[in-house]
DNA sequence: AAATAATATTCCTATATCGGAATATGTCAA
DNA sequence: TTGACATATTCCGATATAGGAATATTATTT
């Protein structure tokens, strides 16, 4: 078996950095090809293909209008990666939890012989 | 170009859904490779595979100890990956969000003709 | 209909993958 | 040292990829 297609999944599909600049880009209001095209600086060719896989995964959504076709990011498709993510959460080291530790560190050190 | 190396960041290598496995299993406390074998059902080369691959972009840490190889989940570095998704946040729908577009939709379906 | 604009697809190649099977490496115990 | 246990690596094959270049498709305007 080879590796799982780009098109199997959500994570398959953002593991391509240039696919995550996509979608950061078209989260706030939908936009053209080719304003992507430019803000990205890719070929064309390229962002027609990156946004068929993100399409057929459902990271984005596409509509008409006239010759352009729309693109935008679904953010729904993202939220269980999120939650995937924070399920972790507990886990990570907080900097609130970090500056504690330090402190202790120090009053240990410094404290009585 | 191919697809880039699923050792090339920790997104390529979340990629695989048995990693994703992995990582949860890993995250509470270490774990000898045979735990995961047993716990995943997974054959222990291909685990030991994906160890590997883990360990390459800082997803796990290992330690000696006598003939096992303890495994951890290092949790910090999937943080970035829950920064990036946490960005859409306020781009999905949220319930609450959902409950009260869905009054006013009532609202304005029986109101007054 | 023809020209133009916007986007999508196809063909190509190099490369990395995952699983399976077999085997290698490393560590402890007797 | 020999054996048993634990983990890692190698070799294989089928498959999917991303970029580049060229071209095809679809829609609009004149």
């Amino acid at each position: 078996m080879a590796r799982a297609a780009t098109t199997s999944d959500p994570y398959n599909a953002i593991a391509e950095p240039r696919r995550r600049e996509i979608l950061a880009f078209l989260v706030v209001d939908e936009k053209p090809v080719g304003d992507i095209v430019i803000a990205l600086k890719l070929d064309q060719p390229s962002v027609s293909k990156h946004l068929r896989v993100l399409r057929e995964v459902g990271l984005v959504r596409m509509r008409r209008n006239g010759r352009h076709k729309l693109y935008k990011t679904n953010a729904d498709a993202i939220k269980p990666m999120y939650e995937w993510t924070k399920t972790f959460e507990r886990y990570w080291t907080h900097q609130l939890m970090r500056v504690k530790e330090r402190a202790e560190e120090k009053a240990r050190g410094a404290g009585p012989a």
